[in-house]
DNA sequence: CGGATCGTTGATCAACTTCAACGGTCGTGG
DNA sequence: CCACGACCGTTGAAGTTGATCAACGATCCG
């Protein structure tokens, strides 16, 4: 059950066997079917979670209703409305499963809680949080300085599990482009070859 | 020299007077004039900077080129190129002066240091890491679902700071607009006013 | 089998960029 | 101290990119 979670923190910090049963307590797993949702917009952010299998995504509505994809969530991400998770205010954004997900969540108070217990945690996150940054830096950077296909092009080569394993229409929303929009740049990429 | 250093710091977490004497030894202060570079990409970024007086900016350079904003840092901020400064790898950004600046900083091998004496400072690190994720994630969500004047007038209501003091083009730049554009929505908000 | 969802294609349209030119301001060197 | 050049913001005209609207075929799932 545990397996992924420590994997992925032991590659930023090391952690002692009573460490690891600490920590064990805070979690509690979940499953979430298809299409089910984890969070929804308007309600506050409950968990922070930590995917152990399947594929779960973020994305909010804009005023027009329309959907925004924000991130994905697959083995081994965290995902959560970390603003609502944090601050206690009302989410802004919605989760919810792209598959049949299994998954380990922890509420803001036991989230404190382990920190001050175990605060290797803190700097686990700590790293987690820092490396996030550098990737969100990034995607912005190539948000605003690059066309549509130079986008989906740098996504492709950096990501492409992604293209693989994610609906079309939720990577153009990803990218911030029209469906259609996507459909035509891939179609000239082909034509290219 | 360290008031708007630790001022910030203990808004996150609490410190002892050793702990402060502490985290003392592992800065140095330094001085940019107006235009001068911290930092040229290419060069492995060497300090993490918290700025006590001033104003610097960092922005990277495409292809092209063309110059593109990445954020601003002024009294009680951070900045760095986060991935090279952790990695050790070459800048893919530049960090200059926008005003006179005064600013402390810490290298890698002492930021290391640091947050082992002083576990706290994950603790500090952690939160502000967590808090600019949200804040970064909002200008990703804005830059991928506003028209330029909607993301205008955002980044103006919530920072009208930054429009006091950043030249007009480099606020363009930020919101990843040709400065003639910037400077037509500012015509049109005056003149339906 | 039937409906819903997804990707595709074409035509039109709107938003923003690019190029070019001009006036104002600031800082610097003669 | 003044003059000149550099830089910045502005405006106009033309060009591009990507969005929108509409329709259609394919696939998946109940």
């Amino acid at each position: 059950m545990f397996e992924v979670l420590f994997t992925h923190v032991t590659e930023k910090v090391s952690l002692t066997d009573e460490e690891k049963d600490m920590i064990k307590t805070f979690f509690s797993p979940k499953k979430l079917r298809k299409k089910q949702y984890l969070l929804q917009e308007g309600n506050v952010c409950k968990y922070l979670c930590f995917v152990e299998k399947g594929l779960l995504r973020s994305y909010n509505v804009d005023e027009k209703g329309e959907e925004h994809m924000n991130m994905f969530a697959w083995e081994g991400w965290w995902t959560s409305d970390m603003y609502s998770f944090f601050s206690g205010e009302k989410a802004v954004i919605n989760i919810d499963a792209i598959e049949d997900t299994e998954f380990l969540t922890i509420n803001a108070a036991a989230f404190e809680e382990m920190t001050l217990k175990v605060p290797k945690m803190d700097r686990y996150f700590r790293i987690l949080f820092q490396n996030s940054l550098v990737t969100k830096e990034r995607r912005l950077i190539s948000a605003v300085t690059h066309s549509a296909e130079e986008k989906y092009t740098k996504l492709a080569e950096s990501n492409p599990k992604l293209i693989q394993r994610v609906p079309q229409n939720l990577i153009a929303s990803y990218l911030g482009l029209a469906p259609e929009t996507l459909s035509r740049i891939r179609k000239n990429i082909a034509l290219r070859k």
